[in-house]
DNA sequence: AGCACA
């Protein structure tokens, strides 16, 4: 309702399939730079080069046969402030999500974003009869909502369509408390998975809201809270992760972490493997060449899903190609944990 | 294209 329709008239993706993140959102308001550039001083890659996309990142369908990249991006939800009130401290902590097909489910929305840490909710827009449609996710903090826009931004939603999201800040934050009841659909109490159709999908405004809030992260309001990207992968995804994990390595808690631009840092990591299940700790190597890393998780179960979620996915520091991920070949520091006298 | 730390 406050939000007008996004207008097809903005400009998207080259005929080359890069996307430039700035023509996609012409006229970036000075703030928005000047906040990741404070956070991130070295976030050049994304603000100036298109980030591009890997044929690992994101969630992977089936090999779809390759499409002309239609027209995604847009310009458009623009939240009237007026009435919102801002947070004593007006930090954006809000996502502002477009690329997103026009038949996007908010359970889409709310699987994308679930996972990361400090998620709170997420809100789809459709605007009926467009193509595309565009979400807003809210994070407890900016930081929170930054990691998750690194993770997500650039990735694959829908490789039939071309979907390609571009993931940014939002102009301001949406207004996560309660206050209105009107247009909130009678969802998110139960039939859940039930009904996979059971999604307004149509209709201008749908305003879904799927709250994550609360406790660590996970789960909360009906959604089963595990591993569960049934949506996404196809079944053969999770029985043979090998198939998709380009070296030789057997499966290992470990990770290697390669192909890091030479700005990665390790908070940067953890910024993004943190929202990952079974998440221990990051370990960087930067002194020689090119930088690398090591990330522990609990067991072969959270790495094998971490490799498989972020696999290929572009970080701020990254200079072309995303992140490579392997299986390390030797778990990190088993030492005293292990009950070897 | 690079696998350390204990």
């Amino acid at each position: 309702m406050q939000f007008s329709p996004p207008t097809p008239n903005s400009v998207g993706r080259t005929s080359g399939g890069i996307l430039q993140t700035a023509s996609a959102f012409p006229s970036p308001p000075r703030h928005r730079l000047l906040l990741l550039r404070r956070r991130r001083p070295r976030a050049r890659a994304l603000l100036s080069s298109p980030p591009r996309i890997s044929p690992y990142a994101s969630y992977r369908h089936h090999a779809y046969p390759p499409h002309p990249p239609p027209p995604p991006a847009y310009v458009g939800a623009y939240y009237d402030h007026a009435a919102e009130p801002l947070p004593p401290r007006d930090e954006l902590r809000t996502l502002f999500i477009a690329g997103l097909p026009g038949d996007a489910k908010a359970r889409e929305v709310y699987n994308l974003f679930r996972d990361f840490p400090g998620y709170v909710s997420s809100h789809l827009r459709t605007s009926g009869k467009s193509s595309q449609a565009y979400a807003f996710a809210v994070f407890a903090d900016q930081p929170s909502a930054l990691a998750a826009m690194s993770a997500t931004n650039g990735r694959i939603f829908d490789l039939e369509n071309n979907c390609t999201l571009h993931v940014d800040l939002a102009k301001s934050n949406s207004r996560s408390k309660r206050s209105r009841t009107d247009d909130v659909p009678s969802y998110s109490s139960e039939k859940k998975a039930r009904n996979p159709r059971g999604f307004p999908d149509s209709g201008a405004g749908s305003n879904i809201h799927m709250s994550g809030m609360g406790n660590s992260s996970h789960s909360l309001n009906g959604y089963p809270s595990a591993q569960s990207y049934t949506n996404f992968e196809p079944a053969a995804f999770s029985k043979d992760p090998s198939a998709f994990a380009p070296q030789n390595n057997p499966p290992c808690p470990t990770l290697f972490v390669a192909n890091l631009g030479p700005t990665c840092s390790e908070q940067e990591l953890i910024d993004v493997f943190s929202s990952c299940a079974g998440f221990i700790k990051v370990k960087m190597q930067n002194k020689f060449g090119a930088p690398v890393a090591f990330v522990d998780f609990k067991d072969m179960d959270s790495s094998t899903e971490a490799i498989n979620r972020l696999q290929g996915v572009i970080l701020y520091s990254s200079t072309g190609e995303g992140m490579r991920l392997e299986y390390a070949k030797s778990r990190m520091g088993l030492r005293k944990q292990d009950k070897r006298q």
